[in-house]
This record gives structure tokens, sequence and C-alpha cells, in this order.
RNA sequence: GGUGUCAUAGCUCAGUUGGUAGAGCAAAGGACUGAAAAUCCUUGUGUCCCUGGUUCGAUUCCCGGUGGCACCA
């Protein structure tokens, strides 16, 4: 989606885009605000526009909470506008997370029963949704799953651990050898955009600010290129858990194109039979 | 070769006035509804380098050994 940042996020070549049609890449500049909603909203109206001409469209990535928009629908609450947001920010800044807390308990206390209390990020948006609409936001989380006029299939990719880490790796070298530094590098500039926060710029960004490791010492090129690789461990460790939790996904090791292929042709002709 | 110093969790190190030990990082598990490649939560038994001694009891004190580091030759 970002554009700008193609190697960070190993976005697909010219090359194989022209052998394999994508949509939705490169399709946002940094400073866009984005989210799982306005995703939803894009790959609907694309898929509707698409299967006029198409009988099957591939979904790929692992961005956890963006699959599941698409997949399963997301609750109707307004995008917060910033001089909503801002002032609360502020207050977090200022007063820490405590206060906060307190006030969501007044104003919303059955999602303070659930929200964990500790996670700025819950509990601030949780009162920027109060003071946007005027309602508790546990109003309008519905959670209600929504209905698609297209069939899904979830195919989940993973191997054995040992497997996958050298991969990630591997895949971080290669980053490095096709110009993830010079891309960092321009990017510099915009380091405190929410879209630059992310595995691959946050380490190089430390880096070049001279940020001190947990001993004290400055960071070294070779400690912020580990620290991506760890990171993308992480994520890859946090993609399973929550896709796991999810009981329609079928998963097949990337290398078994046979089994995945006679999955595909057995819910295909479990459809005809329909 | 001599003298000094250090040896504790995967790593960097605290600590125990002698009663078998704890932080940070790493690692693993988990949560997740408009900032999500984000944000947050949970989990710490390890021959306290080895041998012997003192002691009711030693990882802690003492002798010796091994290894690292520093200084002197």
């Amino acid at each position: 989606m970002y554009a700008d940042i193609p190697i960070c996020t190993a976005a697909p070549t010219p090359a194989e885009r022209e052998r394999v049609e994508h949509y939705l890449v490169g399709n946002l500049s940094l400073d866009d605000y984005y989210s799982a909603a306005r995703y939803e909203e894009d790959t609907l109206s694309l898929a509707d526009k698409l299967f006029a001409t198409h009988d099957i469209l591939l979904v790929t990535g692992g961005s956890m909470m963006y699959i599941d928009a698409l997949c399963y629908g997301i609750d109707q609450i307004p995008t917060i506008p910033d001089d909503i947001r801002q002032p609360l920010l502020e207050r977090y800044g200022k007063e820490g997370l405590e206060p906060l807390v307190q006030e969501l308990r007044i104003l919303d206390p059955d999602y303070y029963k659930e929200v964990d209390r500790k996670n700025p990020k819950r509990v601030i948006h949780a009162l920027e949704v109060c003071y946007l609409t005027g309602h508790p936001y546990s109003d309008l989380r519905k959670g209600k799953k929504a209905e698609r006029p297209f069939r899904i299939v979830r195919i989940g990719l993973t191997r054995p651990r040992e497997e996958l880490y050298e991969r990630i790796n591997r895949r971080v070298d290669l980053m490095v050898s096709n110009g993830l530094l010079d891309e960092a590098r321009r990017m510099y500039p915009r380091r405190g955009l929410n879209s630059l926060n992310t595995v691959g710029m946050k380490e190089l960004f430390s880096w070049m600010d001279g940020a001190l490791t947990p001993d004290g010492k400055p960071m070294t090129l070779e400690f912020a290129l580990d620290k991506i690789k760890q990171n993308t461990r992480i994520y890859s460790r946090k993609q399973m858990t929550w896709f796991k939790r999810d009981r329609d996904t079928r998963w097949f090791h990337p290398d078994d194109v046979q089994g995945i292929t006679d999955y595909i042709k057995e819910i295909t002709h479990a459809d005809q039979t329909l």
C-alpha cells in the first residue's frame, strides 16, 4: 500500500507485476491516513469491480487485522479527527495513562471492564470515540460478522520455525543488498510519520540517530540489522498467534503446491455439486 | 614466569554480613474492531568454573587448580 518504501515492504517488483496483475501496491503516500476500515472499503469495491472479469481473486499478506476486516467486516465507528486525538495524546504525555483510564471508567464502564488498561492505544481510542460520538465506545462495538457476496477460502502458509527464521534472516540480508539503507536514508527526514514506524525502518532510524543499545553503547549497523531480523521473527510469531485462532484456515507448507492445488480443487468441486 | 583481578540464567551483569539467587536484554506464550509491520500483557532452577578445607551448613570464607583480563618481567 505505501509508496516510497518498496524494499522495506517487500512490494512486488515491476517484473512480478508484469506476470501477475497486482492491486493496492504503492497506492498510498506515507502521510496518508489509513485504517483497517478503509482497507475494507477499498478491497470490497475493488473486488466488486474485478469479479466482473475474474472468477478468483487472491489476497495475500500478513496484516492480520486488515485481512480480518476484509473477510469478516469491522464495526461502523467514525474516523477520529485530529482535533480530538491530539489533546488526548498530549494529556497522555503529560499525565500518564491512569487519569485516562479513570475517565474511561466513567464514560464507558462496560469497555473499562474488558480493555487492556495498560495499553495506551486502546484506552485512548475508546475515549476518542466517546468524545466524538457522545456515546460509550462499547455501544458501537457490535462484533457482528459481515456477509460477503463471494466465497472466502483461507489458506495459511507456514513452515518449521528453524526454516522460517533462517529465511527471515536471509530476507533481511537480501533487502540490504537491494538498497534498504538508501531507502531508509531517503525516508529519514520523514521518520516521525506513523507509516514509517515499521520493522525495517525504525531500527535503521535509531541507528542513524546514534541510539544506545541496552548496555549503553552506541548502536552499530550490525546491531540494527540484527534487530530488524529479530523484530521480523517476532512479527511472524504474532501472525501465527493471530491466524491460528481462525478455525477456517487450512495450513500448508509453502512448498506443498500439490496439497494447496488439491485443496482448491476439492473446494471448487464441492461448490459445483452444490 | 611473577603479581593483581574476574569467573553467577542464552548474553551483559547485580547479589547473598555463610542459610543454594535476581535485573535488563534475548527466548517462548498470549491479547487484539478506524495508528495494527502498531500497541500491550504473562513467563526467570541456573552443576552461582573445578577440587579440597573450615563450618551444623559454602555459590559466598580459605588452600590449590583451570580459563579470561590487566600490569610487571
